[in-house]
DNA sequence: CTGAAAGCGCTTACAG
DNA sequence: CTGAAAGCGCTTACAG
């Protein structure tokens, strides 16, 4: 199976490889349309297509970019990069997924490696550990858009969902329904997780904004593992909360097992509000009430930006931080 | 910012590309120790690092396979991709994400695509609509694998669910819990989505095997949006079924968010399987009993499958269909 | 043990 | 309106 080239292509139709590549680009501007009929009949006959790697190699451009997510197990990764392929898609570019696992000697040998193949930028949930190797890619004017993760002092147009407003959000509601002592529980609080953190943020805020004073023993962050157990200590001590932030879909998971498990009635016992919509919220029972992030108009956000840095390498307007609203999806676990 | 090449290195180094090529390829059979610390030291001052789409033009291998999925967002195939990128990272291999929309039209164009970039093969959840295409690529040695659908007459290795052996645990699991009136609920039965018809068809064995009569008014399938109603019909005939079969996890949640919409106890008024291990059969009440599929197993074999195609393209040992058997995974909805 | 040369399949000024 | 030529950044026989 000889692959057949641009060479052949022009042989066939009897014209020569320039004439061709004209064709293929669309640059019909002076061709003759006897040579457009040859060429397109060339092609046709022996079912060229181009090798876009020899295109790409020429014109420096993959039209194809690295998205590495921390997990694309995550339905939240897995939104945005559905979106990201969609609106990359309409402009045809490919995406290459990566899964960095957080961490950062596996996002660094997949920064090298998208960039050894040319890819013309990525969008990246940043560990948190190669903010030198990021700065590099600024200085090289290499287009990156961060997504849900701040990293300091890095000049990188970053979309975030309005954090600090889910856990308020949240809070509100659930003061709104009579409840004032209200618990948060959170995966474990490192400076590189911005959501955490903010979420963590905005829930004192909220407090301190209803005139709730900040009870430390109403505040749990843990792995998911040690979960369990820290939520026995927080609910069965002297005085329990009466309501619960799950500040994301695994810790509401981990909520729900053990309310389960000690045959606690939502909202009886304990009322629960969870960032993040999951899939069974509303066939839950009692069905719950979430806080959503607008995943999907996230990566969307984050692909235009991107293409429009790669259509524009200097267009620094771009730099900043883009904030989401997280909606409030009323149900009725509080 | 110039691009350095390896052009740059070789002078830096005071040695001609090729043997700067030679080192990058650990071809170190002839080199002197001295030559090899000029050129590492090389390498190093300047920053090099090699322009993998030159590499791949003259290699014509670009390292990289296509996923053509149906949809991301569905958490089957999400598995799937998360296992092959694990096993194609171990082999310095990336992949390049498409979801075809079970739309003929995207995945022609898709394929289309990753072929004009060279991808070296590619794994699909087929559509059905493509065989002549499809047929074109084995002609042309195009290492191609699919995942979770069979097309006939087509040899290319196939990687399945034992979706028959799936409706037999979930038959049988209910006939041991004394149901035998049992009813099935599927989406649409299209002849190209092999899993429902295999699930279908091993519900009808799975009943005759127990001796018991297949009564078609116990049999549901339609589109998810018509689901509930059908279920209500299924439900409040004369003789209603005391047992349902969910054929994956979207009707499954159907059928909950019917029988939360009814207050229709579970197993009491009804009793429930699904198939797919859905990510709250745990914590849901009652718990779910569901039938899992070992995607992650199913997405590594179709990587190595595929690799083991792209290596030795005339290896025609791998074609035929690869059968995973799913597990029942017992709780208390049945 | 290392280098000169050709070539992978395109694109792109430039000449005519 | 079309073609010859150079070049993108590598690899790979082959010669020495």
């Amino acid at each position: 199976m000889k692959t057949i080239t641009m060479a052949d292509v022009a042989k066939h139709a009897g014209v020569s490889k320039s004439t061709v590549s004209q064709f293929l680009n669309k640059r019909y501007d002076y061709m003759g349309a006897e040579t457009k009929g040859k060429i397109e009949k060339a092609i046709e006959e022996l079912g060229y297509s181009p090798n876009i790697v020899a295109r790409s190699l020429k014109q420096k451009s993959t039209k194809t970019i690295g998205v590495i997510v921390a997990n694309i197990l995550h339905v939240f990764s897995t939104q945005v990069i559905r979106a990201i392929e969609d609106y990359c898609n309409e402009s045809d570019f490919q995406i290459i997924v990566c899964n960095a696992d957080d961490d950062p000697v596996k996002e660094k040998r997949y920064i090298d490696m998208l960039r050894a193949k040319q890819v013309d930028g990525i969008i990246a949930f940043p560990t948190g550990g190669n903010v030198e190797l990021y700065k590099k890619l600024i200085d090289a004017k290499f287009p990156v858009v961060f997504m849900d993760r701040i990293l300091k002092d890095v000049q990188i147009p970053t979309i975030m969902t309005d954090n600090v407003k889910a856990s308020s959000l949240a809070v509100g509601q659930l003061v709104e329904r009579g409840y004032r002592k209200i618990g948060m529980i959170s995966p474990p609080i490192h400076t590189c997780v911005t959501p955490r953190l903010e979420r963590m943020d905005g829930y004192k805020q909220a407090l301190e904004k209803n005139g709730i004073p900040l009870n430390p023993n109403l505040l749990v962050s843990g792995e998911l593992t040690e979960l369990a157990d820290k939520i026995h200590n927080m609910l069965t001590q002297a005085s329990p909360p009466e309501a619960i932030v799950a500040s994301n879909d695994r810790v509401l998971l981990e909520v729900l097992a053990y309310t389960k498990k000690h045959h606690l009635a939502i909202p009886k016992d304990i009322a629960l509000i969870g960032i993040d919509d999951v899939s069974f919220a509303g066939i839950y029972t009692p069905s719950l009430t979430t806080i959503a992030q607008p995943a999907f108009q996230m990566g969307k956000k984050a692909a235009e930006l991107l293409l429009s840095l790669i259509r524009d390498k200097s267009n620094e307007e771009v730099f900043g931080i883009y904030r989401f609203e997280p909606t409030l999806i009323t149900r009725e676990s509080c």
